[in-house]
DNA sequence: AGCCTTTGACCAGCG
DNA sequence: TCGCTGGTCAAAGGC
C-alpha cells in the first residue's frame, strides 16, 4: 500500500474523473433519447493506488465499474457519454474497467470547456415518476429547468431554455452534485433572495434556489422532523415532500397534489427487510395497466426515505396532472425524484438512478423499458440536501470546493458515498481501504452517519483526450512529480493543483489527465491565451457550433450569443454569502444559463496551445454577476470546443493538439441527441 | 367493492 | 448442493 501523501496525491477514494465516451455524440440509431447521456462512472484505484514513485498508475485506474458495484456503493451511475468518473480509495468492490470507449478530445479543447461546458452541467431531472423536472436542491450547480421557465423569463430575454430543450438534453449530462447545504441557509436565502420564482406559481418554476428552498422547506419547515411523514400509497417520500410544500404554495412548481405525490400509483407488493439495510424495504409497482414500473423504498423508523429505487420507466402518463410532465415521461421514462438530483444506478443490466436526499439515496432504475424498448441511459445526478449533520461551514466548504468544477459537484458528491466506504476517516492510501474489512452495508451506514464528518477535497478531475502527447497544453505550467514524467504541480506559487498525465490502458491514444485541485491563480500569460475568447468567430458556421438537440420551442440564443460562442462565467470561488442565494438564483433568472449556452457549442480552431483555461479549477474567478456577486454555475469562458459528431456526424471537427499533432475529433461527448441538422 | 398494506412463503440468482 | 439474499407472490386484513 502506498501513501501517497507524500506527492500529494494521497487520497483517491474522491478523485473525480471526467471521461467522454464516444457514444456522446452519437445520435441514438434506435431513436432513444436516452442514448446520449453524461454518464458517470467510477475510476477506482486498486490497490496501489496511484504509485508515483513507480508509476503504477494505468493498472490501478479503473474508469466505470459494474454496475452492481455502483449500485451496492450507491454512488456510482453507469452511462455511456460524459463519464464522470472518479478515482477513489479500493474498495470491497471489484473495479472492472471501463469498456465504454472514450471520447477523445481535440487538442484544442480546452478541458475546462469540457468541464465547465453546459454539457456537464446539471441536467435537470425530470421526475422519475412524474417528469417533473426536479434539480438538485442547493446544487450550485444546479440549474433550474422547467417547462414554463422560459415563460417566465422570457421578458429577460427568454434565455431560459424551455424545458423541453433541457429535458432533452438531459440525457447529455449527468452530474452528482453534491449539495452540503446548510438547510436554514438554504431556507433564508430562498426566502430573501429574489423569490421571483417562486411567486408565479403557474408560470415560474423555482430556481435552483427555489428547489433548494422546496428541500430545505420540506425538511425543516413542512416537517423538520419527519418530513415524508407515514408512508402513504405510493409515496415516495421525496415527492410528497416537495409536494407538502407545494401544497402550501412554496413549491408552485410541481403542480401535483401530494396525493398525487411523483404523479403515479403504487401498490405496495412486499416489505422486506434487507440484509445490510437498516431500514425495511419496501416494494412498489406501478398500478397503472401494463407498467412495469417498480420501486423500492426504504424508510427509516421516522418514517424517512433513505433509499429509493425506481425501475423501469413508465409507459404513460402520470395519473394526476402535472405542470411538469416532462417530455421524458410522456414519452416513456421519466426519473429523479423531486427534490431530488439523481444519479443512475444500475443493476443487472438496468440502469438505476440514485437520488440522493439528504444523503439518502433515491435510485431510479432507468433502463427505460418502453414498449420492448431498453434503455441504459444513465444521466445522473446526486445531490446531497439537508445534511442535518453537516455545519453550514462544511456545507459551504462543500460547495466552494466543488464549485470550481461541475464534475467537483459530482466528485463531493461521490466524497459522500465515498467516505461513506471510509475516506472520511482520513486519509486513505491508495492501495488499500481502511475499511475494506468492512462490509459495504456497515460501510454505508458509517457513511451515512458520518456525513457531517465527510471531508471536502480538492477536485480531481481526470479528462480522456484523445492525442498523441501525453502532456496536453492545459494554460498552466507545470513540473514533473517524482521519478516518473507523469506527475506534474502547478509551478505557481502555493498553487496546490497537480495533475496526472497516463496513457489510458485500454486506448493508448488516449491521454488521462487527471487534475487535482483548484488553480489560485489566473491561466498564466500566454500567447494563446487570448484565443480563448477571440476564435468564436474563426471556425466555419458548421464546425463551430454544437447544436445540442434541438426541440421545439426552444428559445433562440441571444444576439450576445449569436457567434455562437458560449459565454459562460466561471464559477468563481464561493463564498458563503453569496454562494446559495447565486447558485440557487441565477439559473431561473438570467443568462447564466440559456439555452445558446445549453446546446450551443462553438469550438475554436484547433489551435495549438490554446488554453485549457483553468480546467475548471481556478477559484478566484470572482465576475460578478447583476444578480449576483458572483455566477458560480457555469464557467465564464466561452466555450469553445472543437466537436465533431463521430460516426454519422456531419460536423467533422479534427484538429491538432498542442503540440500540431493531428488528433481525432472528439467523438462525443454531447450526447445522443443527432446533431444533423441542429447547426 | 375496490384498493391498499401487511406478511409469510416462495422463487431465483449467486457464491 | 446448499445457504444466503433480494425480489416477488398472494392470502389476509384494513380502510
Amino acid at each position: 500500500m502506498l501513501e501517497m501523501g507524500e506527492n500529494g496525491w494521497g487520497d483517491f477514494d474522491d478523485w473525480t474523473a471526467l471521461v467522454m465516451s464516444p457514444q456522446g455524440l452519437i445520435p441514438d440509431e434506435s431513436g432513444e433519447k436516452f442514448g446520449n447521456v453524461v454518464v458517470k462512472k467510477e475510476v477506482k484505484v486498486e490497490e496501489g493506488g496511484w504509485d508515483i514513485e513507480n508509476g503504477n498508475v494505468g493498472p490501478e485506474v479503473r474508469i466505470g465499474g459494474s454496475i452492481a458495484e455502483r449500485r451496492a456503493a450507491k454512488c456510482g451511475f453507469n452511462a455511456s457519454m460524459i463519464e464522470v468518473a472518479r478515482v477513489r480509495a479500493p474498495g470491497p468492490l471489484p473495479s472492472p474497467r471501463a469498456r465504454s470507449p472514450l471520447v477523445t478530445i481535440p487538442s484544442g479543447i480546452s478541458p475546462t470547456a469540457l468541464l465547465d461546458s453546459p454539457v456537464m452541467l446539471p441536467n435537470p431531472l425530470p421526475s422519475p415518476t412524474t417528469g417533473t423536472v426536479t434539480l438538485p436542491p442547493l446544487s450550485h450547480e444546479s440549474v433550474v429547468l422547467n417547462p414554463t421557465t422560459h415563460a417566465a423569463h422570457g421578458d429577460r430575454g427568454g434565455q431560459i431554455p424551455s424545458y423541453q430543450t433541457l429535458a432533452s438534453m438531459q440525457p447529455l449530462m449527468d452530474f452528482e452534485f453534491p449539495v452540503e447545504f446548510p438547510k436554514d441557509t438554504a431556507l433564508r436565502n430562498c426566502a430573501t433572495d429574489s423569490p421571483v420564482e417562486v411567486k408565479d406559481s403557474t408560470n415560474m418554476i423555482p430556481s435552483a434556489r427555489c428547489v433548494a428552498l422546496q428541500s430545505c422547506h420540506a425538511d425543516s419547515v413542512v416537517n423538520p422532523i419527519t418530513p415524508l411523514g407515514e408512508p402513504t400509497s405510493g409515496d415516495d417520500g421525496v415527492a410528497e415532500h416537495l409536494l407538502e410544500g407545494n401544497q402550501k404554495g412554496a413549491f408552485p412548481l410541481m403542480g401535483i397534489s401530494k396525493n398525487a405525490e411523483d404523479g403515479y400509483n403504487w401498490r405496495k407488493y412486499g416489505q422486506k427487510h434487507v440484509k445490510g439495510s437498516e431500514f425495511p424495504r419496501s416494494y412498489y409497482k406501478c398500478t397503472h395497466p401494463d407498467c412495469l414500473v417498480k420501486k423500492k423504498v426504504e424508510r427509516s423508523h421516522d418514517g424517512q426515505i433513505t433509499e429509493i429505487v425506481y425501475k423501469g420507466a413508465h409507459n404513460h402518463h402520470t395519473s394526476q396532472p402535472s405542470l411538469l410532465v416532462s417530455p421524458f415521461l410522456q414519452n416513456e421514462v421519466l426519473d429523479s425524484v423531486d427534490g431530488g438530483s439523481s444519479s443512475v444506478k444500475a443493476e443487472d443490466g438496468a440502469v438505476w438512478r440514485s437520488i440522493q436526499l439528504g444523503c439518502k439515496d433515491i435510485k431510479v432504475d432507468a433502463d427505460w423499458r418502453v414498449d420492448g424498448l431498453e434503455r441504459t441511459s444513465s444521466t445522473s445526478i446526486v445531490t446531497e440536501t439537508s445534511d442535518p449533520l453537516s455545519t453550514p461551514q462544511e456545507k459551504t466548504k462543500g460547495v466552494l470546493e466543488s464549485a470550481g468544477t461541475p464534475e467537483l459537484s459530482s466528485t463531493l458528491a461521490r466524497h459522500d458515498c465515498d467516505d461513506k466506504d471510509g475516506a472520511t476517516q482520513g486519509s486513505i492510501s491508495p492501495g488499500g481501504d481502511a475499511d475494506d474489512e468492512e462490509s459495504e452495508p456497515k460501510r454505508r451506514k458509517l457513511a451515512e452517519i458520518n456525513v457531517a464528518s465527510r471531508n471536502v477535497r480538492e477536485p480531481r478531475v481526470v479528462v480522456q483526450i484523445e492525442s498523441e502527447m501525453d502532456i496536453l497544453d492545459d494554460g498552466y505550467r507545470w513540473r514533473s512529480m517524482g521519478k516518473k514524467l507523469s506527475y506534474y504541480k502547478c509551478t505557481s506559487a502555493g498553487c496546490p493543483v497537480r495533475k496526472h498525465v497516463e496513457r489510458a490502458a485500454d486506448n493508448l491514444k488516449s491521454v488521462i489527465t487527471t487534475y487535482e485541485g483548484k488553480h489560485i491563480h489566473e491561466v498564466p500569460a500566454t500567447k494563446n491565451n487570448s484565443q480563448v475568447n477571440s476564435t468564436a468567430g474563426n471556425l466555419p458556421a458548421a464546425t463551430s457550433n454544437i447544436l445540442l438537440p434541438k426541440i421545439a420551442n426552444v428559445p433562440k440564443p441571444e444576439p450576445h450569443v449569436q457567434d455562437h460562442t458560449i459565454h459562460f462565467e466561471r464559477k468563481p470561488a464561493l463564498g458563503n454569502e453569496c454562494m446559495k442565494p447565486c447558485l440557487l438564483g441565477k439559473f431561473g433568472s438570467d443568462a447564466k444559463f440559456r439555452p445558446s449556452s445549453i446546446y450551443q457549442m462553438q469550438f475554436p480552431p484547433l489551435q495549438n496551445s490554446m488554453p485549457y483555461a483553468s480546467f475548471g479549477m481556478n477559484t478566484n474567478h470572482n465576475e460578478t454577476h447583476p444578480a449576483c456577486s458572483m455566477a458560480p454555475i457555469l464557467p465564464d469562458f466561452p466555450i469553445l470546443v472543437p466537436m465533431s459528431i463521430h460516426g454519422s456526424s456531419d460536423m467533422a471537427l479534427g484538429g491538432s493538439d498542442n503540440h500540431g499533432n493531428s488528433i481525432g475529433p472528439i467523438r462525443s461527448f454531447l450526447g445522443g441527441q443527432p446533431l444533423r441538422g441542429l447547426i
